[in-house]
DNA sequence: AAACCGTGGTC
DNA sequence: TGACCAAGGTT
């Protein structure tokens, strides 16, 4: 043997301990809005369907403005679609508040209103995949099911230095974390796990001094804790442009529903060209303008945004308009004081202030 | 199964 | 400033 075997290296380790963990948590835990509610399965879905993908800073303000606007799954059940997505505006991924409508409708005509207590059934939920079903299941009800989401995955892939890059360790990562996971408080521990991942296993900069696993961490005792999660590289993101049409008619202008599925569907927009990876020949916007062009003009400043799978620069185009008919049967004209009765996206939120700071009465 | 789906903060 | 990241799910 001319090199010592892995076994000797792990030798020295001890093994994390979720109890460990747990007394960490209940002493250095994030005091969170839903972490007084861990009774109640509809305040903890609701969180959970927020935090998806989104920071807790983000998502406070809008717990609290959902919690008071439907304070139980009938209220929401019984609300029009269009007044979720109008407090979920802002929050991005739109497909969220639709299933989030759509589930607590299912609870309330299946289930008479009760939350399953398994993970097994709560998955079979609209919007509640493999990690929201673990966090409800084992929040609520203290049920053993892992729980893998970001922060997870970090620990894990520090903790066992898995050499495997995401997405291809997950097998590895879902079989550690079951491991890991206790018989009893299960749901102590999984927000415990959490918590290590957001303020001390963060991706950056992590505090391993603070940290109650880390005699039982292997990046650690090396040194590397940020090498790891291995992550492949991302391929750039694909640029689009695009012009929307700015029609106005006095103190109106046209927006229309954009539809329910897709790219921020059911929130308003103005009409536009398509985006499209070729920049448009802006000096002839006119013959893509979908309801006439005439006196077409066209802004100086762009608006620039990036979703998640590629950037987007839009021109706008104003095109007064002498009669208020509609343009179309997907859209309408909208007072400029009855902006906020209508759910807008933030890429539509920054072409607002772009005309705010562009638009001359009169010119 | 790989692509699609938002936004704001950080460095 | 661009790249990365945040309590993922759906198709």
């Amino acid at each position: 043997m001319t090199q010592a075997p892995k076994i000797s290296f792990h030798h020295n380790r001890s093994l994390p301990q979720a109890q460990d963990l747990i007394a960490w948590y209940r002493d250095q835990g994030r005091d969170l809005p839903w972490r007084h509610l861990t009774h109640d399965p509809y305040s903890v879905w609701l969180s959970e369907i927020m935090l998806q993908q989104t920071t807790v800073v983000t998502v406070i303000d809008y717990f609290h403005k959902f919690r008071e606007a439907f304070p139980t799954v009938q209220d929401l059940a019984a609300s029009p679609l269009d007044k979720v997505l109008h407090l979920w505006q802002g929050l991005g991924y739109y497909s969220r508040a639709r299933n989030l409508h759509k589930c607590a409708q299912v609870l309330v005509r299946e289930y008479q209103s009760v939350f399953p207590k398994t993970a097994v059934e709560l998955e079979k939920l609209p919007g509640i995949g493999p990690y929201t079903a673990a966090a409800i299941a084992s929040i609520c009800f203290d049920e053993p099911a892992a729980i893998v989401d970001g922060n997870v995955i970090r620990v894990i892939s520090r903790l066992f230095q898995v050499e495997t890059p995401v997405p291809q360790s997950l097998p590895e990562v879902r079989s550690l974390a079951q491991a890991l996971t206790p018989q009893e408080h299960a749901g102590d521990y999984a927000q415990a796990i959490m918590d290590l991942g957001a303020t001390i296993c963060r991706p950056k900069s992590p505090l391993c001094l603070l940290c109650p696993w880390q005699s039982a961490c292997g990046a650690a005792q090396l040194g590397v804790p940020e090498d790891y999660p291995k992550k492949e590289k991302k391929a750039p993101l694909p640029q689009k442009y695009g012009v929307f049409f700015f029609y106005t008619h006095g103190q109106h202008f046209w927006a229309e529903r954009r539809p329910e599925k897709g790219l921020l569907g059911g929130l308003m927009a103005f009409p536009s060209t398509a985006w499209a990876e070729d920049p448009l020949p802006l000096e002839v916007p006119e013959s893509f303008a979908p309801y006439g062009s005439e006196d077409l003009q066209l802004f100086e400043k762009a608006v620039a945004h990036t979703f998640t799978h590629f950037k987007l620069t839009m021109q706008i185009a104003q095109i007064p308009v002498a009669q208020a008919d509609p343009l179309s049967n997907q859209g309408q004209w909208i007072a400029w004081s009855d902006i906020d009765a209508h759910a807008w996206p933030t890429l539509m939120k920054k072409v607002f202030k772009v005309i705010a700071e562009n638009y001359c009465v009169g010119a």
